[in-house]
RNA sequence: GCGCUUCUAGCUCAAUCGGCAGAGCAACUGACUCUUAAUCAGUGGGUUCCGGGUUCGAUUCCCGGGGAGCGCACCA
């Protein structure tokens, strides 16, 4: 750290103040603390005291020093613990002494831990308070906290999110609503026999999505690795080894924008079952949702940030991309309507398309046209066949693939397939995608000769899912992905 | 990647048609044994994001760079 001539003067006192406490023979950050008691069990042992009451029981705790309050002879303080929880410490001349007393004044302050012994009472207005007999530091802050009366600006949020969760009751819901959605997940998938496992995040092919990679490079292999985009192909290499239900819970990297909806970073769960197929995977993503929602919240409509009502309840309704885009544009379109036709609705409808692909025209098409205003919770079925390179051709629709999207508020919020098991069919849209890739388009996918090699040791009938977990907290709070995400990327 | 907006004290924000940079909370000194955003009196605290230019003078105007927010594009 620079002179102390240099700190910003606030700092500069609270190190003086540290080295004062070390000076003395004290420890500004002892290693433990004799505590008998959490400040949540102090205040649900004791709900309504009658005013100004001695219990005779005599507690210890800590908490963070979050209000101070100093009078001559008698302070109050209002300690914080983690769980958010705050009760009121009185130091009084009586109790602590002089000497004690001037050092608490002169030592203490507001965002420091402070450890403290006495007694459980009510202050004369009735308010829950340890009457301390005696304190010690906990540990000692060197920055102050930021001022409680005044909403943090959005970039401070991000960046000392350590500051948001100590000062803003939301940002640490917020980190809890998430563990119990994460708990919640495992729970169903449990229930239903299936096991979590882990995949390879560096891979020497990149595959299962079309996405950009982080590219990186290891040194000991002396080879290209990238950052997975998505665990899909590893997870079905386990359901050709026999894992015939499995899931996996974990991080994917894509190197594209990110906004209000879209993270470098973001946690993926994705699915397999044998001898599923779309339909399952539809009942079961529904299942996951509407078991999440009930576990952390109690209902299926739940209540956003800005106060709208998220309705998950009910069978979910399932509508079909072409008959849908064909009703919303007023014109039949198929899986063989010309390519031509296609253009030319794009053009008058402003959109600016320009791709090989059939299918990109009528899945831009359907955005354009059906997608804002599918707000309640709806599978969209059926998918053009030459963008989705992995999944099974339609049992009795020519021309798609059984595929659905999952939208919610407006938001693709997961997808399902029956997945595409023959390994010759495999074959035969990677070699496609590498057309487009040699043509330039960046997303497209490589070959995977290793996966295709599993696929030829015979895969059962699968359905497969997956669905972004930070969408999904979306979904279940309102929240932008920034502040679902507790450590998002910053720059 | 493109466009618009923004960056001032520890935090949240004012102000400047280009002329000594302000408030609230926080901090410091003092008073106060029932406060709870305690109160009262007083005090200090700034590379106005960084670099360059114009100017007697730039925090303000211009150019370049950086961070952030919003919109568009791409994507989940």
């Amino acid at each position: 750290m620079e002179d102390e001539q240099d700190l910003p003067e606030q700092i500069a006192i609270r190190m003086a103040k540290r080295e004062r406490i070390l000076a003395s023979g004290q420890d500004a950050y002892p290693v433990s603390l004799p505590i008998t008691r959490t400040i949540d069990q102090v205040k649900n042992k004791y709900p309504d005291l009658e005013i100004d009451v001695a219990t005779g029981d005599k507690v210890s705790l800590a908490g963070r020093v979050m209000f101070q309050r100093n009078t001559g002879k008698l302070c109050f303080a209002t300690l914080q613990a983690g769980t958010g929880s705050r009760i009121q410490v009185m130091l009084s001349l009586d109790k602590v002494g002089e000497e004690k007393l001037e050092e608490y004044k002169e030592l203490v302050d507001l965002g420091d831990h402070l450890f403290v012994e006495g007694e459980v009472i009510t202050s004369k207005r009735g308010e829950l308070s340890i009457l301390v007999d005696s304190w010690s530091i906990a540990a000692k802050t060197i920055r102050p906290l930021p001022n409680l009366h005044n909403e943090l600006g959005e970039e401070y949020r991000v960046r000392h999110r350590f500051v948001d969760l100590i000062v803003r009751d939301r940002a640490r819901e917020v980190v809890q609503i998430r563990s119990k959605v994460m708990q919640s997940l495992r729970n169903t998938f449990t229930k239903d026999d299936f096991i979590e496992v882990e995949t390879p995040m560096l891979q020497t092919i990149h595959g299962g999505a079309s996405a950009r990679p982080f590219k990186t490079h290891s040194n000991a292999f002396d080879t290209e690795l990238f950052l997975r985009i998505a665990p899909e192909l590893f997870l079905k290499r386990a359901v050709v080894g026999g894992i015939d239900r499995v899931y996996e819970i974990n991080r994917n990297f894509r190197n594209e924008g990110a906004d209000r909806t879209h993270s470098p970073e973001f946690a993926m769960l994705e699915a397999y079952e044998a001898y599923g197929d779309y339909n399952t995977m539809a009942e079961l993503t529904q299942t996951l949702i509407q078991n999440a929602a009930m576990d952390v919240f109690g209902t299926l409509q739940v209540q956003l940030e800005d106060g709208e009502v998220n309705d998950l309840s009910g069978e979910w309704a399932r509508v079909s991309m072409f008959e849908s885009l064909s009703e919303a544009a007023g014109v039949e379109i198929t899986p063989d309507t010309d390519i031509k036709v296609l253009k030319a609705l794009a053009d008058k409808e402003g959109l600016e398309i320009d791709h090989p692909l059939h299918g990109k025209y009528v899945e831009e098409l359907w955005e354009h046209f059906v997608k804002g205003g599918l707000q309640k919770p709806t599978f969209v079925m059926d998918f053009p066949v030459d963008t989705s390179p992995l999944v099974r051709d339609h049992r009795s629709k020519p021309g798609v693939v059984e595929k659905w999207d999952l939208y919610i508020r407006g938001y693709e919020q997961a997808t399902g397939y029956s997945e595409l098991v023959d390994p010759v069919i495999q074959r035969e849209r990677f070699v496609a995608q590498v057309k487009l890739s040699a043509a330039g388009d960046p997303e497209a996918m490589k070959l995977d000769e290793d996966f295709l090699k599993a696929l030829e040791f015979g895969m059962p009938p699968t359905g497969g899912m997956g669905m972004g977990i930070d969408r999904l907290l979306m979904s279940l709070t309102g929240l932008g992905i920034r502040e679902t995400i507790m450590f998002p990327l910053v720059k």
